[in-house]
DNA sequence: CGCGGAGACCTTTTT
DNA sequence: GGTCTCCGCG
């Protein structure tokens, strides 16, 4: 059936006040800005990307499109809010129709609106990696028919149910391409996956593939809805184009394929997520699938002086796979980058402190600074240091603020409430009650199950009103354990009292930890008071969201880096900023110190045995050296402490650092002076 | 069946 | 060091 689509008026060209900044070259923004779709740009790092895109927004604006034909899709949300508060100020104007943000929240807006087409409700709720693993390891408990202790852990079929999902590959064949010595498994593993479909839906859930894959079906299967897409996002703006995998790219292709209006902005020297399915040849093709595509090179860097950028072009020159491009620096000379060998890891750590203090004396400010490296624990000696010398730092850490227990539990009750349907929020809710375990969790979910479904059968509850959850609760509290009974009754209250509120998440949170969560908080965990914190937080957090649908849908979607300014303890004192490389994407810093490059740490030994991700690795190595305006600093110790053991490993210097020719670095010995 | 203690095992990157 | 798993006790 087809629906009606509203036409607007055209609204009346705006005037455009485009501050091109100084050290920019105006003449290239004008020429990419106004160029015509559909158009392939490859940028180069500290080229303007971000930039060349908000005024591509301004200037289509300005030519008279309403902004509610535009879709911008971004790697993080933060990036596309950026950018819409930039078209926002460039054009004084309202662009409040304009739709901004990843794939999956964009995803997740539209499944929202036409969820009965792909049976769901619209109050569905999204998983995490961590839920989503726990549903399918009990999908594998009922699959698994022997007690086979080689069968692959929920953790690595996750992860081939993604990539299956991601690249658009049947599972069989994501097998034989990635995970060969699992290819006898293909049958047991499709039927875990057709049973962790169906209890995803019977439960109301999604996980963040579904968004993408069932957002790409409802288009496929649905022709009007495709067409109202089609006409309604008639502009497509996709930034750092070549992270985005098959199912991405075929989602554009497919809302682009009536109109052809497709920018994408992208770098192949900057592909880092081809782990998560990402395939930069997405970018090589582009002017295969859209044949009347312009494609413009920016080459010229405004970010990094010329040493820095030296260094950069001779790193990435070492892999084949790539389009030719050399950066050229826009900027005056500086400081050669620097090498510095350290003994071990608490001298490298003393090294970064000791040199930040400085840059701050000379003036720098501690957020102008970051410390960059591959794996979360590689800065663990650091932080140590840093929280010694009393330097305030910030860290995208790899626990998401959302993914801690306390803020799950919480949160568990609201998205229940929201989604009764949710069995994993109900089974987490119903654990915190002394007596009950998962097996009894197990229980009490069919138990409720049952009473939702025969409510006649219980004369307490009210047949009209199937939302009336406590009262169902308190119908099956009778199959809890008897030792459990009062705490299942102030529990079946707690509910009763949520459900008045179920509108206001932050009020909600409060009578959450009022009615016994602080008290639980208090006896469980020992930095209690920090757990604490972080609930008031959200608390604050909560109040900025209309309806608890957005609160929930941001909770599931903001990635760390986001949600870190969105933290409102955030003061103002500069902090100096410790982050993985993956996530300093983007980003960039006067000063950058990159630690820990030591062979088989950094490029990680791991990778190393397939040579496209050793290719991948130095590209990240690329990425790194070019979040760097001013400073350089590449550090690596020869020792260091394995964790656990308390033996110390011998390390060889990262093969990065052995290939590039001495004269475009510094090297600095450290020697231990006397105060 | 829940829970606490003892041992094994692992340490890539994330929307 | 921290998490997950298994085992035996209540």
């Amino acid at each position: 059936m087809p629906r009606d689509y509203v036409l607007r008026p055209f609204r009346p060209p705006v005037e455009l006040h485009i501050n091109y900044a100084g050290e920019l070259n105006r003449q290239q923004y004008e020429a990419v800005t106004a160029l015509p779709s559909p158009a392939l740009v490859i940028a180069g790092a500290g080229s303007g990307k971000t930039r060349t895109l908000t005024y591509r927004v301004a200037y289509l604006l300005e030519q008279g499109i309403p902004p509610d034909r535009i879709l911008l899709l971004t790697f993080t949300n933060k990036a596309a809010k950026e950018m819409m508060h930039r078209v926002a100020d460039l054009l004084a104007g309202d662009i409040s129709g304009l739709w901004g943000g990843t794939f999956h929240s964009i995803g997740n807006r539209i499944l929202r609106r036409h969820s009965d087409r792909i049976g769901f409700k619209p109050e569905f709720t999204i998983l995490d990696r961590e839920d989503a693993k726990e549903l399918l390891k009990s999908c594998i408990e009922e699959v698994k028919t022997n007690k086979d202790p080689r069968f692959p852990k929920a953790d690595v079929l996750a992860d081939i149910l993604s990539l299956a999902s991601n690249t658009r590959r049947p599972i069989a064949e994501t097998l034989h391409e990635e995970y060969d010595h699992l290819e006898s498994r293909a049958a047991e593993i499709t039927s875990i996956e057709t049973m962790f479909t169906s209890r995803k839906r019977t439960a109301n859930v999604m996980d963040f593939d579904d968004l993408l894959l069932l957002w790409f079906r409802l288009l496929q299967d649905n022709q009007d809805l495709l067409e109202l897409y089609q006409r309604r996002f008639q502009f497509l703006l996709i930034d750092e184009y070549q992270d985005t995998n098959k199912l991405q790219s075929d989602l554009i292709d497919l809302i682009a394929d009536r109109h052809k209006n497709v920018m994408v902005v992208g770098d192949d020297s900057q592909s880092i997520y081809s782990w998560r399915g990402a395939n930069f040849r997405n970018i090589l093709h582009f002017p295969d699938r859209y044949p009347d595509a312009r494609v413009y090179k920016i080459e010229t860097n405004y970010r990094s002086t010329p040493e820095i950028l030296q260094l950069a072009n001779a790193v990435i020159a070492s892999n084949t796979n790539q389009f030719s491009k050399r950066l050229t620096a826009s900027r005056g000379s500086g400081a050669k980058p620097v090498v510095v060998a350290c003994e071990t890891a608490f001298e490298q750590a003393r090294f970064v402190v000791q040199r930040a203090l400085e840059l701050r004396e000379e003036g720098k400010s501690l957020n102008d600074l970051a410390v960059l490296y591959r794996s979360h624990f590689h800065a663990l000696e650091l932080q140590l240091e840093l929280t010694r010398s009393g330097i305030p730092f910030s860290i995208t850490s790899g626990i998401r603020f959302f993914e801690q227990a306390h803020v799950k539990d919480v949160a568990a009750h609201i998205k229940w409430i929201a989604n009764p349907t949710d069995e994993l929020s109900y089974k987490r809710l119903v654990r915190l009650i002394p007596g009950i375990g998962g097996k009894g969790a197990d229980k009490l979910w069919a138990a409720f199950r049952e009473c939702w479904n025969h409510p006649a059968d219980h004369p307490s509850t009210d047949a009209t009103r199937p939302k009336e959850l406590a009262s169902l609760l308190q119908a099956c509290g009778k199959r809890a354990p008897k030792k459990s009974a009062v705490a299942w009754a102030q529990f079946s209250t707690t509910i009763s009292q949520l459900e008045e509120i179920s509108e206001k998440p932050s009020s909600m949170i409060r009578l959450i930890l009022d009615a016994g969560y602080d008290e639980y908080l208090r006896n469980t965990y020992s930095n209690y008071r920090n757990r604490l914190e972080d609930l008031d937080q959200l608390s604050n957090y909560a109040l900025q969201f209309p309806t608890t649908e957005e609160f929930l849908s941001q909770l599931a979607l903001v990635s760390n880096a986001e949600t870190d300014e969105e933290k409102p303890s955030s003061e103002s004192e500069p902090r100096i900023h410790l982050s993985t490389i993956h996530q300093a994407k983007g980003l960039e810093f006067s000063v950058a110190f990159v630690i820990m490059l030591c062979d088989g740490l950094f490029p990680s030994s791991r990778s190393l045995e397939r040579s496209e991700s050793a290719e991948e690795e130095r590209r990240l190595f690329y990425v790194a050296i070019t979040r760097a305006k001013d400073e350089l600093y590449l550090s690596y110790p020869l020792i260091r402490l394995n964790a656990g053991y308390s033996n110390s490993v011998v390390q060889q210097k990262s093969r990065f650092l052995t290939d590039i020719p001495d004269e475009i670095i510094d090297t600095w010995n450290l020697r231990s002076g006397s105060y």
